[in-house]
DNA sequence: CTCCTTCTTGTCACTCGGTGCCACACTATA
DNA sequence: TATAGTGTGGCACCGAGTGACAAGAAGGAG
């Protein structure tokens, strides 16, 4: 069973992530401290860094662990489906679930208009990818370089989809945004599948 | 004229960047601190950020002014030329300028293994290509959207030939493998020229 | 319950990147 | 040569992050 220590160690975490947020997106991510954020939750600066690697951090909480298994549901699509249409089915999924947590319109704004938030985010976003390219390389017997490619596109095009999304007021449906990217980039080695006439 | 200042303001700099990438390359990036820089350099660390507005912008010196004119020789493309071949062209031009620097290699190794510099780099990029962006919409007539998906993908595809390249030794032949990156990573709103039969 | 081990915590001191400030020196110009 | 502008070093300072250490809390064994 999961001990109280680590029971604990998660509220704390996700206590610290709530507050530091808070503060976040009512001052803006350079003009809070650590010494803030901890304050704010009664901890101190020391502790702050035992919980989270970097500041930064604090604001992919809960965010990383939605990454950890696409490429295990990329493994899950069917076979006979292109890796173009995998890649456009599980990212919109993927997209869904960020779109779907709490506070994601802040979070993204706040990603958005924070470079060092902006970098981070493309970081990890491009750890996903490398993953997916290793998927689809084993899954599509294509090579290692169109295998990074093809990823590459498709991180392009949910890219462009999502700053879309944003620029338009987050008012627009997001999956629609997403169709439509992947269907003007899909990349010249992944033609569409012929309806076998 | 240029004033004796800004000469030997451009001596100072381009000297200080000589002394840093040569630290830098053989002690590490995160292993060099701006005073070691400075005091190998006789200068102070504090003249050290009047020359640079970070430690991390001494990597990209030089490298700066080459991106800053890509729009520019892509809107001297001929007018009937596609975007998708006008990024190819210009795009493998850039590519080739940077690959003709001195310390091309080392360069692009310290880039590739220090996170930091990594981030920074490619947010350069997208800057780049945000430029492009626009002129790629002012000249073909499409929509923002569509202009935003064409640059990411030619990003993409420079992106990962880069990549292959740095991964294969720096041994093949860069504009090769763009040429194929851009061949395999054609959008299909981009669809290739008809040859007028 | 008690003892002992283990984990967590706060505090302190420190490094490093980066900035504001100020006094000093140099340089262009009148 | 006097003077206004500009570059420079030194200093203090801030904020992110780390290492070390001592005190306290949690958990298990007797």
């Amino acid at each position: 069973m999961t001990g109280l220590r680590e029971r604990t160690r998660r509220a704390v975490r996700s206590q610290l992530a709530e507050v530091a947020m808070k503060l976040f997106i009512e001052r803006g991510f350079d003009e809070t401290t650590v010494d803030d954020i901890a304050g704010a939750a009664g901890i101190s600066k020391r502790s702050f860094f035992r919980y989270f690697p970097a500041k930064e951090d604090v604001v992919f909480e809960g965010v990383q662990a939605l990454g950890d298994d696409i490429a295990e549901e990329f493994r899950n699509r069917p076979a006979t489906e292109g890796p173009w249409e995998s890649l456009h089915a599980v990212l919109r999924e993927w997209n869904q679930e960020i779109e779907d947590e709490r506070r994601a319109l802040e979070r993204q704004r706040l990603i958005e208009t924070t470079p060092v938030l902006r970098a981070r985010f493309h970081h990890k976003r491009d750890e996903i990818r490398r993953q997916l390219a290793d998927a689809v390389r084993t899954r599509s017997g294509l090579d290692a370089f169109a295998a990074e490619l093809i990823t590459a596109c498709a991180a392009a095009a949910l890219d462009c989809a999502s700053d879309e999304w944003f620029r338009l007021g987050a008012k627009t449906d997001r999956a629609e945004l997403i169709d439509r990217a992947f269907g003007l980039a899909r990349p010249a080695c992944c033609p569409p599948a012929e309806p076998s006439s």
